[in-house]
Formats: C-alpha cells, structure tokens, sequence
DNA sequence: TGCTGCATTTCACATTGTGGAATGGAGAAT
DNA sequence: ATTCTCCATTCCACAATGTGAAATGCAGCA
C-alpha cells in the first residue's frame, strides 16, 4: 500500500523525462523524442521550448534537433566536447548568417577529415547545397581544412599530413608534396583566411564530384596554441570574387571565431 | 518587439529555476529556496518531492536539507567529491537505521580531523545526542577515525600521524606512542571493526566533553586500496556489550559500507 | 500531381498547479 | 512549565495552466 505521497507536479516528471531521454540520445529530433517519451509533439515542442528558454537544451541550427545544453551535460566525455564547440558556435554562426545573408559552417577534425558539426545552410535565405552534420570533407583541399591546418601546432600538422600521406588516395597527393603544400599554407597565413583548392570543384565524398559553383573563405578556431576547428562562409563564386568578399566580411568572420572560443572557454571554466 | 513566442510551460521554468537555485547554493533549506527563488513554499514542497522522485534532487538525512544528486552534478569539484559519497550513503544508512533500531553516521577525513558527512539519529527512534553535518571528531580516539587509520595505505596513514603529531595537542597524545598505536589498529584489523577509545568519553570539540554514555562500532569504506571514509553504528552502552552488538549487527554494517562504496564507484563510471 | 512523413499551430476542455491560511513540531526565550 | 518564534508540511477553493485530437504547413518523393 503505497502512501498517498506528496503531490508531484506532473508536467515537471514530463520535462525531466524529456531531459533523460536526451542524455541517453544526445541529438533527437522532435520525432524521435515523440517515440521515446510517448509524450504527444505538441506537448513536446512546449517542453523542448520551455527547456530551450532555460538554457537547458539547445537546438541544432543545421536541422533543428535537439541536444542537452552544457549546463547540465555530465562528465564531459570526448565525444561532447566537440558538441560543446557546435553549440557555442550556433547562435554566432545563426547571427552571422543573418549579417552576411551567406551560410556558413562548423568544422572541426574527425580522423582523417574535417567533419560538419554545425551549418547554418538551412537558414540562408540562399539555399545552396545539401549539407549534412557529420558529413566529412577533404582536409588538404578545401578551405575549412587548410585554415585548420595553416594555424594548428606544426607537431599536429606533421601527423595529419603523415597519416594522409599514408592513405595514398588521389586526392590527398598534397600530402606528397611538401614544398608545395607549406607554400600554400604560407600564404593561408599571411591573408589570414583560406579558400579551397582550384582545383578542388566540390563535391562531397560518396557523391559523383561536380562543380558546385561555391566558394568560402574559411578561418581556424584558436584557442591559445591549439585549433578547435575552422569556420568558414560559403558563397556563389559567380556572385563575388574572393577578394571582393573577404574585404567586405573577412572580419565578422575572425570576430565570430574569437566569440565562438570565448564561449567555449567560458564554459569549460565553470 | 518579442515574438509572441511559442507557449511556455511555467510550472516547468519554476522547477529548473529551483534546480538552478541548488546549483548555485548547493545543501539548502526549504527556507532558503524559498528566499531564493521566491517560489510559495507549498510550490516548493511540489517542486522538491518532484524533483527527488525522479533522482534529480537528493535529501540529507541529517536534516533535510536538499542538494542537486549526482545525476546531474556539473564538474565533480573535489568539494562535491564528499557529498557524492554522502548521497550514496544516505538511503543505505536509512536502510540500516530501521533494520538496527540504532542511528549510524558517516565520516570522512577533513584536514586534521574525521568530520560528520551524513547521519541518521535524526531519523533513529532513540534520539541520542546532537549532531550536525559537518562536525568534527577525534582522529585517534573514535571509532570511525580508527576504521579509517587501520586500513588506510600506510602511506596516507604516516602523513596522518605526521600530522597530528606535530599538532602537538592533548587529545592527539597518542600519535606520539606509536607502538602503542600500532598495536590497536592491529586489533581494529584482527576484528573488522572499530570503537572508540576506552578512555575517550566523548563530546565533540566545543562543547565541555562528558560522558555521554555512547559506544560505537564503525567500519571504513574501502575502494580497493583506498579508503574513502568510515561508517558506524551508536548505541547506549549500558543496553549491550560490543561484543553482543557486533555479533548481531556487524555483518549488517559491512554490507551497508560495500553497497555504499559500490554505489559511489557506480555513480563515478558513468 | 497527389502522397507521405514530420514539424508546428489551433482550440475547447478539465486536469493541474497555485498560494493563503491552518496545522504541527522543535527550539529558544521568559 | 509556558509562551513565542521559526520553519516544514498539509489543506483547500479557485482558476490558471497544460493537454492532445485535429487542422495546417511544408518539404521530399513516386
């Protein structure tokens, strides 16, 4: 026989549940929560709301799920410091792509890629390409990964570079040749921006490559000495030179970096 | 001019607001919350027993108080170390007091003392002798500080007695005989648990010590070879010898302190 | 073009949470 | 002992609040 017990307040065991659910499926989508929980989507969207003014759960700008906020997230393992960066850069990237009217990305290293943790593609007004988190994209020929690599620490460069020398594909013949590649990353350095290869016509991996008729500049993540990862803007070459573009926004670009790592550093402090 | 906005649900802000409270002033009173959030103190009492059922919140024994539970603790400061083993031991000690009929407390080591972390004789029906969380007892002299000197790694145990003995105080003679030290926690090992030394009649540091007609036997928490605090049993000593209550009971104290060091390393792997 | 799956909004209903006031209990002060 | 005070907990009448079915929107797909 159960006590009658002290009341409880339903809708509060409704939001924990919801809170729960996350821990055990970091980035769900209202769907995948609705099968979960069992709790109806409109109650959920109010819940996920209510949690999201809190600063409890954050949303994914790349397509809109759901994710535990730092605030609460538990002993940071490996895998959500990675999420930490994403969800620090979200509302910069949102407000810079509300600026600049061009999409931009989040990159950071994932093996021998870059991989996307963030994109705002979905909230330019310009819809340009499909553009999925976890998608990988090549390290040595496109912006996102020079910029990584150009102000990374040169004992990390040498062993991305080894393991990509090593891994013999066509397109990481860069890694073959030095000379050519510090040339490159020298220059990346003295514009303080990078862009992606000429030769390099997009095109992801698993896709047939053709030519997307896209450009970005692309600046690293610096924390100190180390490279969080690289942030860049995408637009359609056809619209702007580089250098026309990197005038007008190479700055709200350097700025949103340095805010993105403050953010990240901040939270990790607590 | 602020969107109307998607609906809110209040009553869940109010419980994150509490949940935050807590963050920031962990160990608080319902009065204390209730100064804090400015929450009615019924909503409060809702929103508490809410939180506790789902594991989110955890009760001290000692006096009620609440404080965030493991589950969602942010960095585990070294501070937060003790109260994690003092979540895991409440409802273990519970368990314990109604089985026992007796309170029992735990103790971990602070500085140069044992010092009170969780007790259960508020919740024992003989209500025995003030206590608080937080107080500090007699290294050498106590039952508790005995457990944790007897199976400490000797080098812990060294500083220990380093330290006690350069204090130079009264109380703390016997870390100048170490022979005689060595012999008692031979015998503490001998028999698996602990009391408090004969001559030692209790009262605690700031208070006038007399007999308080108390008797304990106590058992320390081992993690492999670290120890991690002790635990123990009181009882009058007039109602039984110690012989007689660690026939009965003693077995009953060593599983509560294994389940309780289970818990803690449990909570930990995660 | 119509179909399917998912996110979001609307709305009528009653479940659910709310706080003032009452109660209980434990110390401290007289 | 007796009162006073402070705090935790319970009660209860009231209406504010959360609820889900159904409608709408929206994007990809056959």
């Amino acid at each position: 026989m159960a006590v009658a017990g002290p009341k409880i307040i339903k809708s509060l065991e409704r939001g924990l549940r919801v809170l729960q659910a996350l821990q055990m499926q970091p980035d769900s989508s209202l769907q995948q929560l609705y099968v979960f929980t069992g709790i109806s989507k409109p109650s959920l969207l109010r819940i996920l709301h209510t949690l999201a003014r809190s600063g409890v759960v954050t949303r994914r700008l790349a397509d809109g799920s759901y994710r535990i906020g730092a605030t609460l997230s538990r002993a940071p393992s490996r895998r959500q410091r990675r999420d930490r960066i994403a969800e620090a850069a979200a509302p910069v990237l949102e407000r810079l792509c509300r600026r600049v009217s061009w999409p931009s990305d989040l990159m950071v290293p994932a093996g021998d890629h870059m991989e996307i943790r963030e994109t705002t593609r979905a909230r330019s007004p310009i819809l340009l390409q499909e553009e999925r988190v976890g998608l990988q994209v090549n390290w040595l020929l496109t912006g996102v990964g020079r910029a990584y690599l150009a102000y990374c620490p040169a004992k990390e460069r040498q062993e991305i570079i080894e393991m990509l020398r090593t891994s013999n594909k066509a397109e990481d013949r860069l890694a073959r040749e030095p000379a050519r590649l510090n040339t490159i990353l020298a220059e990346v350095r003295a514009r303080g921006y990078a862009t992606r290869d000429p030769t390099h016509v997009g095109g992801w991996y698993g896709k047939p490559p053709h030519a997307d008729g896209l450009i970005s500049i692309a600046v690293p993540l610096r924390d100190g000495a180390r490279v969080l990862g690289s942030i860049n803007i995408v637009w359609l070459r056809t619209a702007f030179s580089v250098e026309v573009f990197a005038a007008r926004h190479l700055e709200e670009l350097q700025d949103a970096a340095a805010e993105i790592v403050s953010s990240v550093r901040g939270r990790r402090a607590r």
